[in-house]
DNA sequence: ACCAGCACTTAAAGCGCTTTAAGCGAGATC
DNA sequence: GATCTCGCTTAAAGCGCTTTAAGTGCTGGT
């Protein structure tokens, strides 16, 4: 057992232990109980106790200690959010729920899947913290699970459509989004408008009934054409050279999002076909890449603000003002007019 | 009082109250110390003990509280980790970090400034979980600040070189990067090699002193030509529209990181000089957006996996070795030869 | 028969906070 | 003067776990 720093697990640097509740206490002559309330803001003590509570605790550094408040309390006060670390969009999201739950007096702790870290284990360990809500982006389980989840606690879908599991959705209309975009082609005087879809999933589905129900509304319904593909640039890619084989160039292309839109972008100018002079192409996402100056693209936008904040919202509905009944909350998107689309000419 | 759910503030949807300890015990009629130490893998309790109170505990869906034991232990085996959420480089450390945690049975705190919560609220946040030891990546507060801070608990600064502070460093050399780029382009034939800087900072400074070391080592002092930069697009595309003016074009550019590569990139192509025909270019960070294939970007990776075992590593150093003296740790970053770079014709 | 030694097991005291019921003056009421 | 209130304060009992000292019941040696 002499083994150095043994005897003092943590910080065997001389670090002098971390001021108490009590050390606080003791500083003003009071009990405990009375500088937990003032610290809490509880309404009973004085004024006076107050203050001299409050100077104390600042002169002492004093930090409430999370830990032992949340086992106290039964309240951890924590918001879990499950994110892709990898997706920038989900990096927008975060920052949000931080501002949104600050608002509402709740922190968040954050897990994220890896290669070597399943969902499932991402959502464990939130469990462990006592997560009081889970707010999981772009969950994949599927719904028998969540409901599941949901009984531990209340369960809140971003970005995913899940029916019928009784947990909250916040999302936006992804039809709608690519409605938009399909409308402001038109409104250009494209006719000729293909459709690069996003593969199986709840997402890619909404996205491509959004591109056929705009078109029809259109009176399009001869030009709708759609191209398979996925989430990736090479999606893209592919179906970019598909057209330029073809021979049969449309006037515009859609696809299911930025980083497949910058594939066919690649796919047009590497080939000489100019955009937006002879093509225009469009994404969804608003990713940072769409921003970039070399693309510039036109896109939707998730509003990942009002997202975040109606996701803490219904978080805190749940927990503290008892709603029972799942909400879906579903937002409208708005289209980011951008370099890559002009009226075809 | 009778607002809804205030009576049971968390999930007051019929939550069956998680299993404890103690009715783990009850289950096979033992104390919670037994279980207790069945559960943690601490030797004494018997093979046969060991086998009943696993399976009732699995039979419950036990999960340890870890508040509670935080508390008991004074140990909360977290490690924070402070990051900016919006840099991919982050993201893929985050990844790294959580299984070279894992290994050594710690979890990780994730916290992140915003534009409304800086740096010093990240770090509170983390000290207010009690994490044992704070790895901050790239972190921006002066060295007295994180001395200060590495009191309270081991502080680890990864990618931001800090000297005299006592605290441990990880970092890449980003001198030897950046000579490792003069090197290759020098073997392929190029002499003429401009590099745009990153502006101030400790990283630009170290890979600009790397440029004009290398520059040197191979007799090229007279050709060493720096530009002004910072670490975005526009800086890269300046750079590259000033070149493109000055009519004097190198055969190779080298930036500060792979956002300025591409903003040269752009400017030279929009302007239809060829890449990597006419001239090479090469970035910095291996960021993914060096491998997309309308980019294929040659640039030089910070090995991101070593760096987060090393941090990780550096922490368990601290915390359960009881090392005290300060360690740097520095690792070779690895050249990417993707399409950017080949010999000058 | 006695004790030592061993292999397990457990009672009980916290960890730092919250919370509830009770306590305690002092002024108001009868 | 007894009784109430009212405003403030606090003792004490946890929260769910860990940890340590103290058992317990064996075996085996003498």
């Amino acid at each position: 057992m002499d083994e150095p720093g043994s005897a003092d697990p943590v910080g065997s640097s001389g670090a002098k232990p971390r001021p108490r509740l009590e050390d606080v206490a003791a500083r003003v002559g009071l009990s405990t109980a009375s500088v937990s309330l003032v610290l809490r803001g509880v309404p009973g003590p004085s004024e006076r106790t107050r203050q001299r509570v409050l100077k104390a605790a600042a002169d002492l550094g004093y930090r409430p200690d999370r830990t032992a408040s949340a086992l106290a309390s039964k309240r951890s006060r924590l918001l879990g959010v499950m994110i892709d670390v990898h997706s920038a969009f989900h990096a927008e999201m975060v920052e949000h729920l931080h501002t949104a739950a600050e608002e509402v007096g709740y922190d968040l702790v954050l897990s994220t899947q890896t290669r070597t870290r399943d969902e499932n284990a991402a959502i464990e360990t939130l469990l462990s913290f006592r997560c009081e809500a889970l707010i999981l982006l772009g969950p994949v389980a599927p719904a028998s699970v969540l409901a599941d989840l949901d009984r531990k606690a209340p369960v809140i879908s971003v970005g995913r459509r899940i029916t019928g599991a009784g947990l909250d959705v916040v999302r936006s209309a992804d039809d709608d989004g690519v409605g938009q975009i399909i409308d402001h082609l038109v409104g250009l005087g494209h006719r000729a408008i293909v459709y690069v879809d996003g593969g199986k999933g709840v997402i890619a589905t909404d996205r491509r009934r959004g591109y056929r129900a705009a078109m029809r509304r259109h009176g399009l319904d001869a030009q709708i054409r759609i191209l398979h593909g996925d989430h990736t640039e090479e999606a893209g890619d592919r179906g970019g050279r598909h057209l330029l084989g073809g021979g049969d160039l449309p006037t515009a292309v859609v696809t299911f999002n930025d980083r497949s839109a910058i594939g066919v972008l690649t796919a047009f100018r590497g080939a000489g076909v100019g955009v937006p002079g002879d093509v225009s192409v469009a994404g969804y996402d608003d990713d940072t890449l769409s921003r970039l100056t070399c693309f510039d693209l036109t896109t939707v936008s998730q509003n990942a603000e009002e997202q975040a904040r109606q996701a803490v919202l219904a978080a805190v509905e749940r927990l503290d003002q008892g709603r029972a009944v799942p909400r879906e909350i579903v937002l409208a998107p708005s289209l980011v007019v951008r370099g890559t689309t002009a009226p075809p000419r």
